[in-house]
DNA sequence: TTGAAAGCGGTACCAA
DNA sequence: TTGGTACCGCTTTCAA
């Protein structure tokens, strides 16, 4: 870990890496100015740009109407600073290789922008200099922090970056549970697919995970192998991809299918199970799902294409992101407010990788989208 | 448009959408009290953090232990106002399906921060209230403004939005050119699919193009079938899939397919190439590419996937990043820079879905990846 | 309701 | 090299 003790090591700051130059541009009208051109005060521009704020109608509408003429709008720097709020949300994202992130985070930052916080991107990567842009969260005073299952960054680290701030931890925890997070409820997901996979049928099932430590992946993997030991199922093997890639699920699934003694498998993720889908198919020349059933999670859009109808636990998305904004404005407005945890119920979508054919008809599910064309 | 002749119109900046409640937080330490508690003056502090001042070091590094010691960084914010630069880059995305822009954004995100810029993100979407994001990116005072492809904005809005700050159009242009603009050069790409058909004897071909009035789908679709017409070629369909989606996509090829008489097909982007890919071979059962041939555009992950192993234009992610960093920069020091046009050099990648079996190595080209493994 | 003035936390110029 | 001080543009008392 790279914050220690909730300090920073001196020379930190002073690599700010200023990009170049002269300072400023040509400058947009002021408040003062404004005023001043209508012979009013400054306070009162200000208030007509405040709602809740006395000052008479009248007085308000001559001055916007005079701003919108002049081109003039508050400078949100300038207001930051003396309310002490950014209206910025800082989101903290890592590897975004799993397209079921890039979406999340364009609904939660037009979410949130929906609620006026403006969303501050942290890119926090094995590549870049992970403290340097925990400093940079601080230092820009956003008001809240939403971490996107950023894995690299230890509990220690979370704590210091969102001290004093609202915060939520999107589809991760931390061990003492100090930070309050939303997620989908990895566990009944993954019962869920050991569940189908038993009443399909399935006797000999495999789990292939993602990223070995994070919080994903281990309640994934646990659940799953709970379950199927509940249910008496045989778990022929557990594999890590060592991330969450096609690639990783297209090796993992060689080894299971080679060993031809499983007949379905559990892939951490979508990108997982598509490449293993590939793999048994293409690769090995498998039935999918007649010689091995394959089910992933978290409902990614390639998942409904026809050549894969990938039966999935879908993750509640906007629930998570609903949530998520309201357990910040929550902690925004509440002086006291304790974290807690918030796993969010999913749903299990079957689909014709473990169900083939007319088999959906028959245990009496709609057929997949892509089916009732 | 909403933004009209520059202005914008009076009660839009009211709606501020306050995240609520209470104002501040614990505060943090200031320079002022970290002065007084050294006995020196605020002015040596504010030094001690500014590179190239003139300060001894044993002061700044005095300082800057004492800052490490008591968690005080220098507030981004004030800094802002006093020197009026945000050191912060808007960037501007609408619609991302197209699993290519998640991937160039985080990139250009991460680049940025090298720099010293950190990325606002404005989501633009039909959705959302387009003016009131350009009246905030305003606000902000963001130093720089990154378009990635945001085809919902005009040019006039796009000036508005930009106008007395450094930026770059990623991917889209403006007719009069007068915003800069960095773009993978569409036209020596187009061409090259047309030319690459014709090198495989393909006579008959079609074109499915995505978001109908967007510069890059012009453009794509200009310049092809401005050359299938040079090299004597049948254009026999120009489709609109109206969007760039996999369905998009599905829906033209079995628009295309049935009528029979096409041989190779461009569209405009790798999803769509790629729902057409699964409409010839599992919709309509052709061979691709002995029946048909099928190429995309950009090279995003998906075309590696053996099942597709898709003929594509690559994009030069890398050096569109970079470009559109370098211009920002110069921009942000040149007082008197001219708006430039700058497409950036693809590369074809000849894989399977328009050279199939062994065809590859009967060209000389070498094999794509995932046939080497 | 309105105006005057004191911050908010820095930067930068000036004099010492 | 240092300290003193006038801003940066807005918010927010406090009086009027």
């Amino acid at each position: 870990m790279v914050v220690t003790s909730g300090h920073t090591v001196a020379g930190d700051d002073m690599d700010d890496a200023n990009p170049v130059g002269p300072p400023p541009k040509r400058k947009p009208i002021t408040a003062r100015e404004l005023a001043r051109l209508m012979g009013v005060s400054q306070s009162a521009v200000s208030r007509a740009f405040t709602p809740g704020t006395s000052i008479s109608p009248q007085l308000r509408q001559r001055i916007l109407r005079a701003a919108a003429e002049l081109d003039y709008h508050p400078n949100a720097i300038a207001s930051m600073l003396s309310t002490r709020r950014s209206n910025i949300a800082g989101i903290v994202v890592s590897e975004m290789q799993n397209p079921f992130y890039p979406t999340l985070i364009e609904k939660l930052s037009r979410e949130l922008q929906r609620v006026g916080l403006q969303s501050l991107m942290f890119n926090i990567t094995r590549g870049s200099n992970i403290e340097e842009q925990l400093v940079a969260l601080r230092k820009y005073n956003v008001d809240a922090v939403v971490v996107v299952s950023a894995t690299v960054l230890s509990g220690a680290s979370l704590r210091w970056a969102t001290e004093g701030r609202a915060a939520v931890l999107v589809n991760r925890t931390i061990p003492d549970q100090t930070l309050t997070s939303v997620s989908c409820d990895n566990v009944e997901g993954a019962r869920a697919i050991a569940d189908h996979f038993h009443a399909i049928g399935r006797r000999q099932v495999a789990y292939v995970g993602g990223l070995p430590h994070t919080s994903t992946n281990l309640e994934r993997q646990n659940a799953f192998i709970t379950r199927v030991a509940e249910l008496g199922m045989t778990l022929t093997h557990t594999l890590s991809g060592g991330e969450y890639s096609y690639e990783a699920g297209y090796r993992a699934a060689l080894e299971i299918g080679q060993a031809k003694r499983t007949d379905a498998v559990f892939f951490a993720n979508d990108i997982l199970a598509i490449g293993g889908f590939d793999a048994f198919k293409d690769g090995l020349g498998l039935l999918v799902p007649e010689d091995i059933a394959v089910a992933g999670f978290d409902d990614v859009d390639m998942t409904r294409w026809p050549r894969y109808s990938l039966t999935t636990f879908r993750q509640p998305v906007d629930a998570i992101i609903e949530r998520t904004v309201s357990l910040i404005i929550e902690q925004l407005s509440n002086e006291d407010f304790s974290p807690s945890q918030n796993p969010l119920s999913g749903e299990l979508l079957i689909r014709h990788s473990t169900v083939g054919g007319r088999g959906l008809e028959k245990i009496g599910l709609p057929l997949p989208p892509q089916e009732q064309r």
